[in-house]
DNA sequence: CTTTCCTCGTCGA
DNA sequence: CGAGGAAAG
């Protein structure tokens, strides 16, 4: 549902952008909907659980799409249900199902027409849908992560941590979670629109100014979120209007209080835990591997499992490894989504651009620490010893101890989300798994999952599994997410916000790049193409941030031209084309 | 004027 | 998921 009329009433400061501009750049990608999307391109299969690789396809065109420009995705995943939601989800569930059963019923009748209609509505992102991309992801060593509970949250993280520079996504929910820049409706060519929410007090429809982020959280759960229905009556502009006069929201239901508006005794109680779940809500750590609050490190899940479900080794569901089966893997397996594969929309053009080849996944950031280890405040509320806590007991420890790795810091970086974060109640020490860091008592139940039920619902014991997930522990795979070295340039400079170091990028990128397109014929592209394969945008090595990056960008790349693209792909171009390319070739991104 | 409810499109040959 | 419009406070 999102932040209902929001998009709308901020169109004044949605800025059109192209992704070209991100050169250089790190973005985090809402996969779900691009899944989606892609989905409804072969939703009958997807429905029936037949083979399909035309998601995948539309995926992974987007994927080069940001690659070719010169931008480093991480495709982040939706993983556990929030109980919160699991009454919204139910009825789309229930939706789903209904036009399913007209599917079928209007393709008995043959009326396929109308079947695919219904299709269309019926198609379900499940995760083994999201296995089968991932799976492509691990070939082309495409960083993503699978989230501990919204893809959402997992953004926000990635993006206030400052491990990407924005967040691709269609929710306006991005907004109320603090996500300070988020480009919306993201086409085929690349072209979307941005919002910053350092010019939110830019905006004309509502007034801004004066409203902090806690503020804007506090306006849009007032007019109605997903994790809490609106008081009725209370819209977008009502909420605005009151939070810019009383500041806060219990000053605001005080003032409803007193204005005979009847406020529900547990709506107060819901609203908290509302900012909590926007606030606190579990995320992956990449760099500690393990789940943590938006700001404090937990260990209510093992870590190996947390790891693999992060890795999509694990379904987020049931913890358990996915089933090689529907996956639809094999039918991509051959890999033919290498960048060289790509063509831009608009013209024929295949560069390769190996974005994120050789990583490092040992490299890491600590500057992203500093978004972290942040604070872990004492408990607030009281709440009743946390049962859970034992059941993790067997496997929890071997880990970094609590937050030994999160604090290697200590006190000044804070200054990141302090402001923000006033009068939150910092997680409890070992939480609940309700997907926040709150330790009420009437969440105790089963975490997420409410539909899986392969799982014990009592309490959080994973632990008997973990034996079936041995396998997956020291799995060697691709790169889940993580950062880079570019991040610890990146760090350093980052008062200077970049921009240098991305305008040196654009230039010499820019410059091959559009060169090259001038360039209108064949013969000479493919020359040009050779050249620019060469010295390539190594976005991997964003050390360009120093200045050596000229040099090790011209040098040490590695060119890989793909040939299987024209064998699975109509081939448009001349056979001049193909002879040089193929002449490129020296290796294979599959090892 | 504001909120609420409803339908429709998203892809793509 | 949102956009857009119509209907209802
Ligand atoms: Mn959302």
């Amino acid at each position: 549902m999102g932040i209902q009329g929001l998009l709308p009433l901020l169109k004044s400061i949605m800025v059109p952008i192209h992704i070209k501009d991100l050169q250089g750049c790190c973005v985090a990608v809402d996969t779900y909907s691009w899944l989606h999307k892609g989905a409804l391109s072969c939703s009958k299969d997807i429905c029936k659980g037949q083979p399909t690789s035309r998601h995948i396809d539309y995926c992974m065109h987007r994927v080069n799409l940001l690659r070719h420009h010169g931008v480093k995705p991480i495709l982040v995943f939706d993983g556990g249900l929030l109980p919160m939601k699991s009454e919204q989800e139910n009825k789309r569930a229930r939706a789903r199902k209904e036009n399913l059963a007209r599917a079928m019923e209007h393709e008995s009748n043959g009326n396929s027409a109308a079947a695919y209609e219904c299709y269309q509505k019926a198609v379900d992102i499940s995760p083994s849908v999201a296995y089968g991309l991932i799976q492509v992801l691990k070939q082309e060593n495409i960083y993503y992560v699978v989230a501990p509970y919204e893809a959402d949250a997992q953004m926000t993280f990635l993006a206030i941590s400052k491990q990407v520079d924005a967040v691709i996504t269609e929710d306006s929910d991005l907004i109320a979670f603090g996500c300070p820049r988020i480009i919306y409706k993201m086409d085929k060519f690349g072209q979307g629109v941005e919002f910053r929410y350092s010019i939110l007090q830019q905006n004309k429809e509502l007034n801004f100014t004066g409203f902090t982020k806690q503020m804007l959280l506090e306006m849009c759960i007032l007019s109605g979120c997903d994790y809490l229905q609106s008081l009725p009556g209370m819209g977008l502009k009502r909420a605005h209007a009151l939070m810019k006069k009383f500041k806060s929201y219990d000053k605001v239901i005080k003032h409803l209080k007193y204005s005979t508006v009847a406020v529900s005794p547990s709506y107060e109680e819901s609203f908290k835990k509302a900012i909590l779940t926007f606030q606190h809500q579990r995320v992956y750590d990449s760099i500690t591997e393990d789940i943590c609050y938006t700001l404090t490190r937990v260990t209510s899940l093992p870590q190996h499992i947390a790891k693999g479900i992060a890795r999509g080794d694990l379904d987020p569901f049931t913890k358990m490894p996915f089933q090689e089966e529907n996956v639809s893997a094999e039918l991509v397996s051959d890999g033919n989504y290498q960048l060289k594969t790509f063509k831009p929309e608009g013209e024929r053009k295949k560069l390769d651009l190996p974005a994120q080849k050789n990583l490092l996944t040992s490299y890491f950031c600590f500057a992203s620490l500093e978004a972290k280890r942040k604070f872990r405040a004492p408990r607030v509320t009281p709440s009743h010893p946390n049962p859970m806590k034992e059941t993790s007991g067997p496997v929890e420890l071997e880990p970094v101890p609590e937050e030994a790795a999160a604090c290697k810091i200590n006190g000044s970086p804070a200054a990141l989300l302090d402001s923000e974060n006033l009068g939150i109640v910092p997680p409890a020490k070992h939480s609940v798994d309700n997907g926040v860091a709150t330790n009420s008592h009437e969440y105790l139940e089963s975490p997420s999952n409410g539909l899986h039920d392969k799982e014990d619902l009592v309490g959080d014991t994973r632990s008997p599994q973990h034996a079936l997930l041995q396998k997956s522990r020291h799995s060697i795979h691709k790169p889940c997410i993580a950062l880079h070295k570019d991040r610890e340039c990146r760090s350093d400079t980052d008062a200077g916000e970049g921009k240098m170091r991305t305008e040196n990028i654009k230039v010499i990128v820019r410059s091959s790049y559009f060169q090259n397109k001038s360039v209108k014929e064949s013969d000479l592209e493919n020359k040009n193409e050779m050249l620019l394969v060469k010295d390539d945008v190594a976005m991997d090595a964003c050390k360009s941030a120093s200045d050596a990056e000229g040099k090790m960008r011209t040098q040490n790349r590695k060119v890989i031209v793909r040939s299987s693209y024209f064998q699975h792909k109509p081939v448009k171009e001349n056979d001049h084309d193909k002879e040089n390319v193929k002449l490129l070739v020296k290796d294979n991104i599959y090892h």
